[in-house]
DNA sequence: CTGAATCCCTGCCGATACTG
DNA sequence: CAGTATCGGCAGGGATTCAG
């Protein structure tokens, strides 16, 4: 360890702390990135129970098009986050797994969760209008 | 007892895990959605190392311009992350900063480090093409 | 069963110009 | 100094259709 949590909670003294613009080398948007986009958490949460195949993915998450749930799958896979194993044979099945690095998605859910928890007045996204 | 959060790490038994579609109750969505957006991450980063007037913030952020810092401002504000304090006279000046559930994000964002930390790989956002 | 290809629509992002 | 107004470009999200 170089240096932080010297008083510094959340902002470690990383070099990569200090970048001047969004940069996909940042932790924190390589997070982000893997969550980015509506139904990865939820994908990601459904995975955390258990593994599922792909219809079962869609069972648990009736109002999810089968095109977002392969375009999430595919980029959790990119982002090692799930692990897809086609099992051979006939009908054609794929698991989808959460890897060691996935599942480790646990206690930043958690976080995630704690401080959305805590927010006190119902999120006005869209002003008042 | 019909669950519990014992081994459950980051899968709360709240009832609002359970939602089947994006939902704005999730809490995990209202996080997301308090940091959502690019330069978002990078303006609390700021804002937690001290506050900051409307220009410090450009000047920190050179390449981010002036509607998009006002907006993510205004979403963070709305967000109840930043607390925004006019002051009075001439020139005008405007402190912005943190509220203390907007400093409580000193964690989440470490959390996100953390697991952005450890991805093995660059983050291969657009495949091997 | 498990996806990929296509089309359309919406919302975000950024630049420029203008107001208090 | 601190924003708002407006416009255009582009990527994300979803429904439908087609293929392995």
């Amino acid at each position: 360890m170089t240096n932080q949590t010297v008083g510094r909670p959340g902002l470690p003294a990383d070099p990569r702390a200090d970048v001047a613009e969004p940069s996909t080398s940042c932790p924190v948007e390589i997070t982000l990135d893997a969550l980015r986009g509506r139904w990865t958490t939820l994908i990601v949460r459904e995975l955390l129970r258990h593994d599922h195949s792909f219809s079962e993915l869609r069972q648990a998450l009736p109002a999810l098009s089968d095109k977002v749930l392969a375009d999430r799958l595919a980029h959790l896979v990119r982002s090692q986050v799930v692990d897809r194993q086609r099992e051979p044979g006939w009908p054609p099945r794929t698991r989808y797994t959460l890897t060691p690095h996935g599942r480790a998605l646990g206690p930043v859910l958690q976080a995630l969760w704690d401080w959305g928890s805590e927010t006190p007045q119902p999120p006005a996204r869209a002003a008042t209008s």
